[in-house]
DNA sequence: GTAGAACCTCAAGTAAACTTGAGATCAATT
DNA sequence: AATTGATCTCAAGTTTACTTGAGGTTCTAC
């Protein structure tokens, strides 16, 4: 239900050049395209021509790949965007306050590990029962029960 | 020819035990084996046994996937362990010195990344060429030539 | 001495995120 | 018209880190 107008289909992008503005490979977009990640309409002669935006929506899922979130949840938060125009500010904030989260959640949890690290490094203590790195658990179970990834 | 005396086969683990107490499945242990993480003998009736030591082992495993090493390199640093004894607080300490590398590094990226997300939210930078999130090169590159995973 | 739990091996399956390849079509150029 | 490069589809392969399953053996306990 995707409305494209004269302008758009003008300045059109063929997966060539999306490929090489945005740095992934054809395949990665033919992938991206089945996976319902971007989209894409064809030329009579079937070929795929994208929005301008596109580049714009890639950059935003290898952001969210550098958090490390999945593609099956970038697929989700994208399909959260609205349909048939750009995103724009607004939208784009509310995706990026969410992985802001989990970045900062990933973030800390890589610095406990660290500290721990840090306390462990050089006095065996991973061999003590108690050992902080040893029990992560000891700590994820803060977070409430549910499944901690 | 790692040697073993009767008081270590007197503690030694069955796999269960290892299992149950490591807190990794029996099929882990045996896929761990047969990459050459862990080691093991056998009885009599060909059932694996384990020194006590392969509690450390296992967590330390543990610990550098949670830092995000790679099984195959956790295989290379473990055996830059000394065969046979084991490993002392200095042995660990080589190890966990070249991880705490990769942990920083790994914080670091996460941090900057983080960052510059927190600049591009809301303005909708990622539309503009010069977008540091946009460009992660422009900073990755300052590492210097190679792979950068 | 037999049931049931714990083990064994080996092959195959799983999930994520892509890549590769084969065979065919399209588009731009000479 | 013919060549060359870009695309297309669809299936299959790749890597990492395991898990699952089938079919068979060993241990432990009653």
């Amino acid at each position: 239900m995707t409305l494209i107008n004269a302008a758009d289909i003008d300045k059109a992008l063929t997966v060539g050049e999306v490929a090489e503005r945005s740095g992934v490979a054809v395949s990665t977009l033919h992938f991206y395209e089945k996976k319902g990640l971007i989209k894409s309409w064809r030329t009579a002669g079937n070929q795929r021509r994208y929005q301008r935006d596109i580049l714009r929506r890639v950059a935003v899922i290898k952001v969210a790949q550098r958090i490390g979130i999945p593609l099956a949840e970038i697929t989700d938060a994208l399909s959260a965007l609205p349909d048939g125009r750009s995103p724009t500010a607004r939208d784009w904030k509310r995706l990026s306050a969410r992985w802001r989260e989990q970045l900062d959640e990933r973030i800390e949890q890589l610095t406990m590990l660290r500290n721990q690290l840090s306390d462990c490094i050089g006095c065996g203590c991973l061999s003590i029962k108690a050992c902080r790195l040893r029990n992560p658990y000891d700590t994820l179970s803060e977070e409430g029960p549910g499944p901690h990834f």
